[in-house]
DNA sequence: CTCCTGGTAGAAAGCGCTTGCTGCAACGCT
DNA sequence: AGCGTTGCAGCAAGCGCTTTCTACCAGGAG
């Protein structure tokens, strides 16, 4: 039913394996044979079977992207950058490789999982983005995975994502600390005192890096936290909103909110307006990622831009080989602090 | 160097038939034999080799996710959805399929790639999302594939885009037109009769049908359409700023821009606001597919909500063919009607 | 005119798994 | 007791491709 490579053999009057070394292109096939082999492919509408040839080359043209949540543009963004290096079909690339990218949403066992399946597709590579969860024993299985993934011959690359020691996986992590440090300093220099913070899920790397840059700057300042200023939830709108009304609940002097992210930032501005109160006049609000939603805000996002397109499309450069490591494995990716309408001087 | 199912057999004292039996469990196996060949996997550390497993079984367990666009959440919501049926892993499904997603970034030549990779990998099902291109070469070739795949039994399952005839292929089609026309009704109806729009790039089916609704209701409505009161753009905020400005230009006196989607809205609000002009009060926007910052933008946006979620849901379903596909293998799924702030009674 | 070399093509041995078929106990029936 | 069942396990033949090794043909050198 299906044509095979023996099919297009017959037809071009050559052995398999001519037809194979033609297909692949890594062996001298002279000028007029190739010519013929490729006009039976033609003719014959033929398809290589993937897995055959997985199968007896012992390795894929699969890419493997892993992200926590493909519904949340932070990680489309950084996905569509990836994938665009990475070649798929009209990569720059020759070799056309399948970019895959599998959502996790954000659950430790379906990283595994998911690894395990690229493994067991003999992946060329993997990119893993975002933060990981930092319960031991599961960053311990994700680093054994890694690293026989590694030695299986894939390629591993964490983007925006903290370092996996002991796996020869590369790393390009955001400065998640530096630049939550910054946005609170620039909140801090604006005059304001009593912060609200909105984390995200405690069990996060980013959750955690973002808090301890808030901290920091609140430590600097010389200002006391009050366990009562930070919420933890989720990494959405939704949940920037509930923790929004609870933080107010909690503290209704509070003149400024540091939300997680910029999805987050926005449900705080949504619960801030239905409260009555004003942004930034009453509260200044900040977020974090300046995704391209953020500029549309009304007022627009007081936000750390993080370079998602320019660490994605590197990430895959590296993933396919294309460009070196950093020195290392590892690189710090800056964000840059991002001043908009959303913050501004407190009453009083 | 890796563990093989041979190897597992023989640490569990049975033939590698046993060990594929136990698996895949589609064969009896007595208990006792089961558990000794687990244990064998657990102590070895076994992983299945993909490839020679879909090369044996003439299958894999691959489903590929067709988006025109992976950054934009309209595409990443509907992939989130179908992949949470699809199994992934930790889909409620017991057999657990590697859901991929492919990023055509709306280009006719890639499309055709991923879909020639897919069935490359003798992919079990693929799932198409978005409107498709209408370019009669390209729709014939992806026409063809199509077939190709459903004869090489791939279920092919098309969520959110048009019906493609003589392939077998299940459609659940968004009633774009139905909710253009809603939406443009709505305006008519609050006072508005002279109404800018910004359609998406010309040559795709949902920017054809959506302006077609429009159209309908400016002409059931005995409005005459004046070609300078449509601009053409892509489908991102850029475009919609842009086409604002544009509109504007040609005709001072609009009082009501509809947008292709919500994204192309905010831009548009951008723009108005930044031309001094009054949201709704001087001139209403609407978008559609209601995305969830659409709640956020200020004013809120009226639109037409889409059921991303729970087409890409029945649409995974239908793929790993849990769900019977409708009559006729096509459903047209409505939009609603949402009117929220953006939209009001025209000045004057 | 033979020998060697460089350039191509073919033969064939797998790659690791699935599965139809066969084999063989143990069992229950008449 | 004899024989058909039933239940499980093994054998072995591929699945379609890659790749090593061998074979062959020219042509130039000796």
């Amino acid at each position: 039913m299906t044509v095979t490579l023996a099919d297009v053999a017959a037809r071009a009057q050559v052995s398999p394996a001519t037809v194979s070394r033609v297909l692949n292109g890594n062996y001298p096939v002279a000028a007029s044979t190739r010519e013929r082999v490729l006009r039976a492919v033609d003719e014959l509408d033929y398809v290589l079977n993937g897995p055959a040839s997985a199968l007896a080359a012992a390795t894929s043209d699969l890419v493997g992207i892993l992200v926590n949540d493909i519904a949340d543009p932070f990680f489309g963004i950084m996905a569509s950058a990836i994938q665009a290096e990475i070649g798929g079909p009209g990569g720059r690339a020759g070799g056309e490789r399948l970019a895959v990218v599998c959502n996790t949403g954000g659950s430790p066992e379906r990283e595994l999982t998911y690894l395990t399946l690229l493994q067991r597709q003999r992946a060329a590579a993997v990119v893993l983005t975002g933060g990981a969860v930092e319960e031991a024993p599961h960053a311990a299985a994700v680093a054994g995975k890694l690293r026989k993934l590694a030695d299986a011959g894939t390629r591993v690359v964490l983007c925006g994502r903290p370092p996996a020691p002991d796996t020869r996986a590369v790393a390009l992590t955001f400065d998640n600390r530096g630049g939550a440090r910054a946005l609170t300093d620039h909140l801090i220099g604006l005059g304001h005192r009593r912060l609200g913070y909105i984390a995200g899920p405690g069990e996060r790397t980013t959750t955690r890096h973002r808090l301890e840059g808030h901290r920091a700057a609140l430590a600097a300042a010389g200002i006391e936290e009050d366990p009562r200023h930070t919420v933890h939830g989720r990494y959405d709108r939704r949940s920037g909103y509930e923790a929004t009304l609870e933080l107010l609940r909690r503290d209704p002097s509070l003149t400024a909110i540091v939300a997680a992210n910029d999805s987050v930032a926005l449900g705080a501005c949504a619960a801030l307006r239905e409260s009555g109160l004003r942004i930034p006049e009453d509260v200044s609000v900040a977020g974090f990622d300046d995704l391209p939603f953020s500029i549309d805000a009304v007022p627009s996002l007081t936000t750390v831009r993080l370079p998602l397109s320019e660490a994605g499309a590197r990430a895959g450069r590296v993933a396919m080989g294309r460009e070196e490591p950093p020195p290392g494995g590892i690189a710090s990716v800056r964000g840059e602090l991002m001043v908009r309408g959303s913050s501004g001087v407190p009453r009083e």
